[in-house]
DNA sequence: CTAGGGTCTGTAGCAACTACAGGATCAAGG
DNA sequence: CCTTGATCCTGTAGTTGCTACAGACCCTAG
């Protein structure tokens, strides 16, 4: 009795993107990049992906999710790959991009204070004092 | 006795960079992007802005600070050329544009969210177990 | 055996800049 | 007047993280 056929296992490059989840262009420029390693190809050059490149993907994936960047992504899958050596780097890197986040965050949260204060205090109407052209023009209101 | 040689007239890009804080290479590609007219060369072809320049560039830095895309900030500037028969629109494009922006801090929200909880329960040591790889290899932790 | 899909490669495009190379020009000092 | 160094000009390439195409190849079902 051969092996069974797991679902994971001798993916097309197709297979490997409905799976993930993940665009078919994006799987090749995560490899082209080195996020993903080189797969095994047929004779004829196709693509043929393993569960190793399920996880990878779908790690690298949940990075970019929370954001990461491909360096911080690359560095981040490097350490895992050495084993857990470095949990200590792994939290610094998750630290440094925490604080980039939460100061989008604050940059965004800014924007929207300015300018839901301004669309409020919008007349709706085709009136010539419009409050959003007012601030661009000249500038928030002196406090 | 020569007129005043107001600070904002006869300007060389450097000087219309020095006055708004814009880089100087971003003037140039706002000019070419059509965010900022052609201004008027001297003999040999240099740049020479008025005030209207700065005005106009101060609007867009503005807008770019409030995360305006060009687009949007194509269709500001031409909505107050036309003077003010269209606050309806303006107003339109400030509301969508808040909607983008509260998504973006919903997102980065979520995302703060996890991140600092994983960090969290980072040990801090060369640790087997890192919750953050954790969460990447094995996807959040169901609830 | 052929028709249609899928796959391969390389390349171009997106936003919104930023930076450089290589040449022309300007402005101040000698 | 002339030189020198700063500034200006243009066009182009790089950045990040994809996405989408063209044109060639291949694979599989009927």
């Amino acid at each position: 009795m051969p092996p069974v056929h797991t679902p994971a296992s001798d993916l097309k490059r197709s297979d490997l993107a409905r799976l993930t989840g993940c665009n078919l262009e994006t799987i090749r420029y995560y490899e082209s990049v080195g996020l993903l390693p080189d797969p095994p190809r047929t004779a004829s050059g196709h693509r043929r992906y393993g569960p190793a490149h399920v996880d990878r993907l779908r790690f690298v994936m949940r990075a970019r999710d929370l954001g990461f960047s491909m360096d911080e992504i690359r560095s981040l899958l490097s350490l895992a790959d050495r084993g857990s050596q470095s949990c200590a780097e792994v939290e610094r890197i998750g630290r440094q991009h925490l604080d980039v986040v939460r100061s989008k965050i604050r940059d965004l949260q800014r924007i929207e204070t300015v300018l839901s204060e301004t669309v409020a205090r919008c007349s709706g109407t085709d009136a010539p004092d419009c409050a959003l052209l007012g601030i661009l023009r000249e500038g928030p209101a002196p406090a």
